[in-house]
DNA sequence: TGTGTCACTTGATTTGGGTCAATTTCTGTT
DNA sequence: AACAGAAATTGACCCAAATCAAGTGACACA
């Protein structure tokens, strides 16, 4: 099955610069054929909105740069991020008219999208993809049960210090399976970004980075470029054993 | 595709006697008569652990009859759940050895099991299956993401009023699509189970549920039976306008 | 060289929900 | 009917994080 020049390649887009969770080619070449006539190309600047929750969304995609994230809000303004997208990652839900989410992109992004009906009638088609879209969803899933358990039980500091293992393990994970010793990357959130993801308000986040900077835990250099001296330490501090799966 | 007489089935089990997300029997009768040689039942008493996260799991399964509850836990004891069971959900990951999470029996429940290995080799050549099954786990990641909101914005009130509305429309959901008026259920959990998929302590949601009650906002006979006066009133202040989908 | 804006920090104060502890109410058993 | 144990309520107090408010620093641009 698995061949050695894997593709590089989530969800089948050949040339997509995309190097993490590989599917191997050679596998899906009939496929990839005709993905690649119901795909185009979508860039959106930081800040700007993909696509507001409730609005009729006629495409599938995956990201290819940058940094993408899913919001909730409630009508008095209170939001709450439900899902981070890194490269690589798919949004947009197969047989579903309209965005359950705001997708807002943090950074300036690039997105392979797919025309959603012909990917729907595809997957129809090819048993592969429907598969491969059930992997990555159960991954998904939980990443979210995860993030369930940091937002209902843990501490602020916690919450902290587990986001920044988890953009350091992601950061990392093109090399190293376990992240550890010294470890250096910048952050690609605001604090108000942060606070969304943790059920904080951004005061308290910032109160949080400077006691971890405080007690030796991270460094800092400017507001986003983070060091971490010693991973063990920040992952013990995030309150879990968490050293293995959790957002992949 | 969709025939009148729909066969009580949510992954096609032939004679359980479920009726929710009903999946047509004919459309699959080849896959049910496999299925039905895979299958066997397995009881357990409310309290009983089916399963502990991290142990072998050699199979997968839905819900019969009962309520089961997945929950994850810190080392030093602080438990969130992460998924209420309800008759006709499914459990177990197909390509997972190990259980991700606890799961609970919160009442007495049956389950309808089916062994792992061969169900996994299944799902290889039927699609139909992997369709029907991507389809529920973007359900529940619906269901998870809605939770975080939950978990990371709502007041206590407001999570309990949630959670009762959840129930209500649950319990409801055979009959009406939209839970309107004057309506009546048992809670299937205990305070400390509701304290564990809130993220709150029991004694709060006693004193929420005694303010709520006070407030008129739902009555109580006993401790598990609750009447909700007016279901508008209820959604209103559980604080978001979801009337609509949510945990299905 | 100023001036406006945006992202962030830090401080003072308040508060919602946690903690600890004492009852009360249920449920099942003999 | 009486008792035990579990489940739930209620109260007093406390604290982590929210809120409100002031200030800093970096950068763009005029």
């Amino acid at each position: 099955m698995a061949h050695d020049d894997v593709y590089p390649v989530s969800l089948a887009c050949g040339d997509c610069p995309i190097r993490h969770r590989a599917v191997c080619a050679r596998c899906e070449s009939d496929e990839l054929e005709e993905l690649e006539s119901i795909k185009y190309y979508r860039s959106f600047e930081a800040g700007q909105t993909v696509i507001w929750a409730g609005d009729k969304m006629d495409f599938v995609a995956s990201v290819v740069t940058g940094i993408a994230t899913l919001t909730q809000t409630l009508e008095d303004g209170r939001t709450q991020m439900v899902g981070l997208l890194l490269p690589s990652d798919f949004v947009g839900r197969p047989g579903r008219e309209s965005a359950a989410y705001n997708v807002t992109a943090t950074t300036d992004i690039l997105m392979c999208c797919f025309r959603r009906k012909p990917f729907e009638e595809m997957m129809e088609r090819t048993p592969h993809i429907a598969q491969r879209l059930l992997q990555m969803t159960l991954d998904e899933l939980d990443a979210a049960r995860e993030w369930m358990l940091l937002l209902g039980r843990k501490t602020a500091r916690e919450k902290i210090a587990s986001l920044l293992s988890i953009v350091a393990r992601r950061d990392a994970s093109i090399k190293l399976r376990h992240p550890q010793g010294r470890m250096t990357f910048d952050l690609p959130l605001t604090r108000e970004a942060m606070a969304d993801y943790l059920g904080l308000t951004l005061e308290t986040v910032s109160r949080q980075m400077s006691a971890l900077k405080r007690d030796g835990v991270i460094e800092l250099e400017g507001k986003r470029h983070v060091t971490v001296p010693d991973m063990d330490r920040l992952l013990l501090e995030a309150g879990d054993d968490n050293d293995g799966g959790f957002l992949v």
